[in-house]
DNA sequence: CGCTATTGCTGAACCGGATAAGTACCGAGA
DNA sequence: TCTCGGTACTTATCCGGTTCAGCAATAGCG
């Protein structure tokens, strides 16, 4: 049982091929009777257009691809990127665009893959994640000339469209909240150093901590696991200057940062006031459930896909600031005691 | 700058399309001579074959799909789906085979998902996850046509090859040695009970029970959220029959069930053992850290992936039992108090 | 009534590769 | 010397759509 084809629909309708793709695609050139009675045809003998021959004419593929470059261990261990995809997925299935995933190992293979597929016409575009500090990528995408949007600060973007969040505004935030609390001594354990937004948030950490004359604000880098988490959390609670409040860069190891507290006979919120970066449900089912940094994500992968689809389009795609990650006080946070 | 395709390769070389697609396609009908200049200039030019053209003529789309049938807020949940992904994508990749995906909201979506890209020629196969009971999907993918592989137990999957574990087998080796250590009143905290697995564990839990022995054993059924994992872990626990361990389906529903209990007064091992269904970073940061029944989910997808690729290729698929999930103990089971 | 527009359709070329069929050439064997 | 067979190509066709040029029939208009 063979695709049918339009050829098989002209010779229903004992009209040509020309008629039928006209009738299909709501161009003028045929009567509304003939373009009813090709559209019943069509529909009764369940035709679909073959995309491979509709590309051949130079039209889009209907797909943008995703090439994440994070080791597979990491990434189930984030929520972010499903949230992400299922948000990027919204808005591309409304337009039936379809997603094409792969995860690689590094930023080499990253490239080849969308050399790939930009050279097979896989793809009309892609989203570049997980900027990092001179990325070699953006210059390597530039050059390929496909229609690319880079979630991240438009500084670390070249010429690609970006679609970043004020992390600056967010670090604020939290750090004149817990100073507010009463809070002098407060570390921040932070992801994969170079990250470019990883680098914002340390700047931004810093200039705030200064600005507010808090005295010692350490900064410890990690690779985002809960162990690392854990170990950084063990040396700032050792120190002889301990940290009445910790601001941790994701969910997963601001609970590890909790459980150690809790070995440690610390109180959670009366010794140590804890802050997680992005909302998950695990931040609400611990107890005490987290004080976090609230974003949309969903709303932060539609926006990309949204940009690249007019990007794509042809039309000129702005730059776009998310709105900022927003403070959301649960029990970690309080004065300290 | 168009992108170059075997015609520009042939005037280049100095010979016909025809010859320029033996060449590169390692076909006889060249001389080496011939093949190595045509490869250089194929190399130097930067060609890529245009998978919509060669798509047309009836070789693969190079491409299976997946559609996710869960709301976004329930896609972060759990990290089972990007680790299923991750492994899916290591077995296509190393074939150059794409992955197509898509989330959806309902099975009558996924199906017109499915359909349009069988259709259309997307895809050159499937693979469909979630079983329900009397799955409708299953009779519908069987008269679409298209390859599938099902993950899940053979007995939900018709004619469509499975791939699946043996939860029967886990559910016995962690009841079995909670009774080993003394406990009598075991509770099981399930998933959504239309899913054909949550109904495999249910019933591999009561029988289990029952031929051990036990008193009541309750199971209660949940979204598999954190909120419903805690209300039921709540609900069990202020039962006057209280359960001294709960099995739970996932690992943030555990997680919540161990919040619930440590607010209850209830110390966990002494008064509660818990055990979680699937590893992941969470169950080792909380304390203490969660006794689980680990499976190697990655590997399960790449199975799932070989055996569809297998089917691709028109070999004969065969089903594959994969291994069943070990029980991995940490601190949260012990004896009963 | 004759002229031009418009409508509604046909036929053919085209996209970029794969491939079957045809051809020119060369060397070997009868 | 003629034929046979293989090599190394070329030419033509096909895949399933889109699109353009062309054409007949009809409508509009002075």
């Amino acid at each position: 049982m063979r695709r049918p084809t339009i050829a098989d629909i002209a010779r229903q309708a004992g009209v040509s091929k020309g008629a039928v793709s006209y009738a299909l695609n709501g161009q003028p050139g045929v009567s509304e009777a003939t373009r009813a009675r090709i559209l019943a045809i069509a529909d009764e003998i369940g035709w679909r257009p073959n995309i491979a021959a509709r590309a051949l004419n130079g039209a889009r593929a209907h797909a943008v691809g995703l090439a994440l470059c994070r080791p597979a261990r990491f990434l189930g261990v984030e929520p972010f990127f499903m949230e992400l995809i299922s948000g990027i997925e919204a808005e591309l299935s409304a337009r039936s665009y379809a997603l094409l995933l792969q995860v690689v190992g590094d930023h080499e293979a990253e490239m080849g893959v969308y050399r790939r597929w930009w050279g097979e016409g896989r793809v009309d575009g892609a989203i570049l994640v997980d900027l990092h500090l001179d990325d070699p990528r953006v210059p390597q995408v530039e050059e390929v000339g496909m229609p690319v949007v880079v979630l991240g600060h438009p500084s670390a973007a070249g010429s690609l469209v970006p679609v970043w969040a004020d992390d600056r505004a967010a670090v604020r935030e939290t750090v004149e909240y817990l100073v507010a609390l009463g809070h002098r001594r407060i570390a921040r354990v932070a992801g994969l150093p170079r990250l470019s937004h990883t680098a914002i948030r340390d700047r931004a950490f810093g200039d705030v901590c200064a600005g507010l004359g808090l005295d010692a604000c350490p900064i410890v880098h990690t690779d985002y696991t809960g162990e690392e988490g854990a170990r950084a959390t063990r040396r700032l609670l050792s120190s002889p200057e301990r940290p009445t409040a910790i601001v941790f860069d994701n969910d997963i190891m601001a609970v590890a940062g909790l459980s150690v507290a809790q070995e440690m006979r610390l109180d959670v919120p009366a010794d140590l006031s804890v802050v997680a970066w992005d909302d998950s449900p695990l931040c609400q089912v611990v107890r005490p459930p987290l004080t976090v940094l609230t974003r949309d994500i969903p709303a932060y992968g539609a926006h990309a896909a949204q940009r690249l689809l007019a990007l794509i389009d042809g039309v000129e795609a702005t730059p776009l600031e998310d709105e900022a990650p927003r403070l959301t006080t649960r029990g970690s946070t309080a004065p300290p005691a």
